[in-house]
DNA sequence: GCAAAAGCGTTGCATTGGCAACAAGGAAAC
DNA sequence: GTTTCCTTGTTGCCAATGCAACGCTTTTGC
């Protein structure tokens, strides 16, 4: 466990508390550490859990079917993402299941220990808490960024505004990103083939220049104006 | 301040508490009661916040403003409501402005008392703060179900799955709501004339009656079917 | 009690974007 | 090296639904 101090420091969880604190959280809650083949399910749909878990090693995505028996992609969670916070502090059951997609290991806190302050007060157990509910507002408020997306009514708009978010997200005006076509499509809630006509009308159109899956924004100025409508 | 201990107690962010944990937490607290009159803010866009707010007397409405100027309908505030819960543990500016509908009255509960156990250690704390993350999730919870309601395709299947779950949360099939008809547009993200088409067609198929704003789900299964399209 | 405003339904029209089908290039599997 | 799969682009068609306009009814304010 000990290799992993300096990734668990690193997690929006464990933020803000020195090495001596997360060895003292670490003994205190002796948390489960699990491996997952490629496949496995490391939380299941449906379930109730009440374990924070952070994946420590591997790929894994949160996914979910819908009512048709396709799979839908919900997020992508590497080394350090948290899963199951939001879970484990209610008794509702899980929105998503979370696979694996490659061999992964991923370490489990009973959420009780993590919220019941122990005799021994530690110092950085305040801090773990507030990180707790940072964690989970943080969730909270992407989730409300891609409400914020979806209601918009044309396409345009919508990539309008994905677009100039992204290019503040990474700081600079030519960046690219991860998700493929589809994956976008899915985010944006629209057709690949729509996304695709679309990108290409902007293009034509002189508001972006695109290469694969990167993106140079030209003019910034009108992208704001078009996000608007 | 005492008069509120039981509406205080019926809030999620007190449930399991008892009258007297209640006296020995506000005892501890030190919270601000402060009076609204009708159209002053209780909580502004844009600003950080931490205080967890309850409101104890009136109503009031979370609105955003769009680009273009007009006022979304977020929520609908009502007695023993919670706010600011989610922005407080989180150093983000809020995503909405609470604005007083009538006269209000609201009591503010800084974070940082409630998230530091303090000397004396009181029992009903470690509930308090389990009270905290378990409000804060549920809001995520209601925010994904209604992501997915936005993600279907056709407003036939989001009117479905809205009238399905509503009805299971009324736990009758017979039910009716309080918002109108341009805010339930709003919240499914369709124009109010669409809505009104589609609700007409429903009740001419045979699958629900209408009237005013009550619903009666005459074929569930149907409805369940359709949902999926 | 009257005027103004809000809520709801209705309808015609124009447009968006969903859907399906196909092609081409590249990556992965064998 | 070959085959298969995956990803992306492209295009035609058309249904769903956004938009605008109007009228009726109910509620609110004075």
């Amino acid at each position: 466990m000990e290799e992993y101090y300096p990734l668990l420091m690193s997690t929006s969880l464990f933020r803000g508390i020195s090495l001596q604190g997360v060895q003292e959280l670490v003994g205190c809650f002796k948390p489960q550490v699990k491996r997952f083949r490629k496949g496995e399910i490391l939380l299941l749909f449906g379930y109730e859990s009440h374990d924070v878990g952070i994946l420590l090693e591997g790929q894994a995505d949160g996914i979910k079917n819908t009512p048709d028996g396709a799979e839908v992609l919900i997020t992508h969670l590497g080394p350090g993402d948290i899963f199951g916070d939001v879970l484990s502090g209610s008794s509702l059951k899980s929105p998503v299941t979370i696979l694996a997609r490659t061999d992964c290991i991923a370490v489990f806190f009973p959420y009780d220990k993590i919220i019941h302050p122990c005799q021994s007060l530690h110092f950085c157990h305040t801090q773990l808490m507030q990180n707790l509910v940072a964690t989970i507002s943080e969730k909270y408020f992407a989730l409300n960024r891609r409400v914020d997306l979806l209601i918009l009514k044309s396409l345009r708009a919508k990539l309008c505004t994905w677009l100039l978010e992204e290019a503040a997200r990474q700081g600079k005006d030519t960046f690219s990103i991860t998700l493929n076509r589809a994956g976008l499509a899915d985010y944006l809630n629209c057709e690949r083939s729509a996304l695709s006509r679309e990108l290409n009308r902007m293009q034509n159109e002189g508001l972006i220049e695109l290469y694969k899956s990167s993106f140079k924004l030209l003019d910034k100025a009108a992208l704001a104006n078009q996000a608007a409508h």
